[in-house]
DNA sequence: AATTATAATTGGAATTATTCTTGATCTTGC
DNA sequence: GCAAGATCAAGAATAATTCCAATTATAATT
C-alpha cells in the first residue's frame, strides 16, 4: 500500500495520479490543503483556503474534488451529528473526539492489537466495510 | 433511573410526564410510534405513521416532539453519514450496524464488561459525554 | 498537429432536511 | 375564569449539498 503521509511544505509535489485518480490542478490544491490543515476542515473551509491559489475555483468543484478523493480512498469524510462534513487525510483507522467547548476535533487512535469485535456483539455473518467512532465531550477544569 | 422499556400494544398507556417533559398528545403519539417501529424511523417516517392518529399534526411538530424527547433523554437521535436523522427508543448504550444492501439498521450491543477505553487511546483528561459507533457493511452470500 | 472523445470545472439553479417565525390554541397556576 | 407560558400548525427561510448545462481542459487517435 502506498503511503500518502504528507510533507508539510506548501510547495510539496503532488503526483499526477494517486490510487488511479488523475490529480488535476484543483484536486492537487484541495489535497494539499488537507495535508496542511490537519484540523478537519469542512468543504467551505477548504474552498476559502484554496482560493488563494486558485481564485476561480468554485465551491461545486471543491465538493467534486473532495468526493473524488474520498471515493479513491485518498482522504476520509467524517460526519459529526448533522454538521457539515469534514475531511481528513489521516487514513489509518481512527475515531474522533469532538471537544464541545472549543469545537476542536482530535483523532483517537486504537490501542495496538485492539479489535472492535472484542468489545461489540457484531451481527453474525456481517462483513464490516467501514467503522465510524465519534466521541463528544470536554476537558473539564483548567 | 426510570425504565422506559416499552409495551408493544398500540394502546399502551403513556404517562402525562416523562423525565420532566410534559407528554402532550402529539409527543405521546410520536413516542408510541418509536416504541412500535423499532427500525429507526426518520422524522418523515414518523410523520407519515402518526397521521393515522393525528391527521392534523405537522411535520414541524414531529420535529419538535422528537427534539423534545431527545433533549430529555427519552429517545436517541442517530445519524448515518449525511442521511436524515433517525430516532431510536433504545436507551442502553449501543452502536448501529447499517446494512448497505437492505438499508436495515441493527442495534449493536457492547459485550458485558467491555469498555471503550480498553480499545481506544482517549485524549487524557477528556470527559466523554456521548459515544457514537456506526458500522457499515453487508451480509455476504446467502 | 488536428480531430475527436472523455473528463473536469463553473456558476447557478434545485434539492433536501431541518429550523425558524408568527399567530393561534391549549394548559396550568392563581 | 383569566393571565402567563408552553405548544402547535403552516409555511417561509436556511444551510449544506447536489444537480445541470455550458464551457474548458486533457487524453487518445488519426
Amino acid at each position: 500500500m502506498v503511503n500518502h503521509t504528507p510533507d508539510i511544505s506548501a510547495e510539496m509535489e503532488i503526483p499526477d495520479e494517486i490510487s488511479g485518480l488523475r490529480m488535476t490542478r484543483q484536486r492537487q490544491e484541495v489535497y494539499r490543503i488537507l495535508q496542511q490543515e490537519r484540523n478537519h476542515p469542512t468543504a467551505n473551509d477548504v474552498f476559502m483556503r484554496v482560493k488563494d491559489r486558485l481564485p476561480n475555483i468554485s465551491l461545486a468543484t471543491v465538493y467534486n474534488c473532495l468526493e473524488a478523493l474520498v471515493q479513491h480512498g485518498i482522504i476520509r469524510q467524517v460526519n459529526f451529528e448533522r454538521e457539515s462534513s469534514r475531511y481528513c487525510p489521516n487514513l489509518s483507522e481512527h475515531g474522533h473526539f469532538h471537544d464541545e467547548v472549543t469545537g476542536v476535533i482530535h483523532d483517537v487512535t486504537f490501542k495496538p492489537g485492539a479489535c472492535l469485535a472484542d468489545v461489540l456483539n457484531l451481527p453474525s455473518g456481517a462483513v464490516i466495510e467501514d467503522v465510524e467512532i465519534t466521541l463528544r465531550g470536554k476537558f473539564p477544569g483548567i
